[in-house]
DNA sequence: CGTTGATCATGC
DNA sequence: GCATGATCAACG
């Protein structure tokens, strides 16, 4: 392995992040963790964001829990992705967590998911169980805008999840609805609640929810990048 | 076997 | 509890 560091400060250019991301390519995660003196995990059953931590110290993104890109003076977003043996994602895609009230003046063009979503970097690696995490490869980056189509749909799919919260209806949302996003819940266990709004307007607990994007859609993504 | 709902680690 | 990083695992 050739005697390649992490970076100590942020791109400062959407080619630079790129550059760093193709560096990547073709490199085992661990020998990604090895170089970063980061202890490799057996399976993901107790830190499950390990791979996305990694790829984030290594393209220098800033850490933190903030609600905002990955790189925000690029605008980009930042998303592993686990692919099966047929270069399918493995996984839906996490986009953000749900505002579940207090959402008067909230729509498509200042919502959190359509900032996370408008320019993200993907970062495919191999994601079978079998292959143990140190062994996996991570493949070519892709730097993906939605087009008009899929800008659309994510909007509509987003206005539908967002009117039934808004209209007391979180309860009755499953991951069945919407055709790219899909609401799910997004919390440490069970017993995590939050404040929603119930069928009559009252206010509710609920199991806090998250937006994700459904494989198919991040599939698409994938093979329209590497037809051209 | 694919999907839905549940869960894990971490920082504040 | 919120929000980041996600994958696990029970179930239909």
């Amino acid at each position: 392995m050739q005697s390649i560091k992490t970076p100590k400060t942020a791109p400062s250019t959407i080619e630079e992040l790129m550059q760093r991301a193709r560096g990547l390519a073709g490199l085992s995660l661990g020998d990604l963790a090895r170089a970063a003196n980061i202890q490799i995990p057996a399976n993901f059953k107790t830190q499950k964001g390990w791979t996305g931590q990694l790829i984030e110290l290594w393209l220098g993104a800033s850490a933190g829990s903030k609600p905002e890109q990955d790189f925000p003076e690029l605008g980009v977003e930042l998303k592993t992705l686990p692919l099966s043996y047929s270069n399918k994602p493995l996984e839906t895609t996490y986009v953000c967590y749900a505002p579940l009230t207090n959402n008067t003046g909230v729509n498509w063009e200042n919502s959190n998911v359509r900032n996370k979503l408008q320019r993200v970097l993907w970062l495919p690696v191999q994601g079978e169980r079998e292959i143990p995490p140190a062994e996996r490869i991570v493949g070519s980056p892709v730097l993906w805008q939605p087009n008009s189509h899929q800008n659309a749909q994510l909007q509509h799919d987003w206005e539908e999840l967002m009117d039934m919260i808004s209209l007391g209806q979180v309860e009755r949302i499953d991951a069945t609805v919407g055709s790219y996003l899909q609401l799910r819940p997004k919390a440490a266990n069970g017993s995590v609640v939050t404040e929603a709004i119930g069928e009559d307007g009252q206010i509710i607990k609920t199991r806090p929810r998250g937006f994700y994007l459904r494989k198919n859609f991040t599939q698409d993504i994938l093979e329209s990048a590497f037809l051209g």
